[in-house]
DNA sequence: TTATAATGTTTAATATGATAAACAATAATG
DNA sequence: CATTATTGTTTATCATATTAAACATTATAA
């Protein structure tokens, strides 16, 4: 409790309240799932190769889980595939794309 | 290099081919996202709060990185509501719950 | 062609993510 | 109602995720 160190050093992802409830909201999608399919979290956790608690971690929405052992539990459900939607339709990426023209490998130099 | 060990006491998330190639197309759909945005790695980095080798990391598609960190990258690209689709349109889980009927706060019990 | 900024790799240090275990609370059954 | 499996919390431990720094490569732009 207010300690600057731990502040100043701090290596977990720090996340303002908009993105808090997005990763809130997708844990109860998850959990929703697992309900549906009628799976104790044991299970879940069990098949993809976690603890219970990080899977307790997920469905709660926490920061801290990798996104590999998300993924394994996405699979566990049979909804691995969803992850394909992350910066798929980047609509303002491809009008910022048109106004600029092309393509680099790298992003431009800045002189 | 063939320690058992290791491998028995491994904490980091053990990816099917499968599940790592959809892994490295997110990775490459972000990076693509900035390269379109005219950003460098650096200034990405900086503005998600992480170091720029796990921007690397989340570009190439390690399974390692925390889905916080995932989170505020897509952030910085305005792409953070992408992640909303994780587990939300789940066809089979409302088909099985269809047959089954109810949805419970918790599993069944195993009898 | 040349200069250089962007990208990528490696290494070492350290903060922390992931875990099991023990426990408490409670929803789901009979 | 009574039983109990599921869920959630806390704690301690340890493997590892994250980082900065130094260096190498190469695409970019003049």
């Amino acid at each position: 409790m207010f300690n600057i160190l731990n502040i100043m050093t701090k290596k977990s992802a720090v996340l303002l309240p908009k993105t808090t409830h997005i990763l809130e909201t997708v844990g109860d999608q998850i959990k929703l799932a697992r309900l549906r399919r009628k799976l104790s979290g044991e299970m879940v956790a069990e098949r993809a190769g976690i603890g219970r608690n990080t899977l307790i971690s997920i469905e709660q929405g926490k920061p801290t889980v990798s996104i590999g052992h998300y993924l394994n539990v996405l699979k566990v459900l049979g909804l691995e595939k969803d992850l394909l939607a992350l910066a798929k339709d980047d609509d303002l990426g491809r009008k910022l794309q048109d106004a600029g023209l092309s393509t680099k490998e790298r992003a431009p130099k800045k002189n």
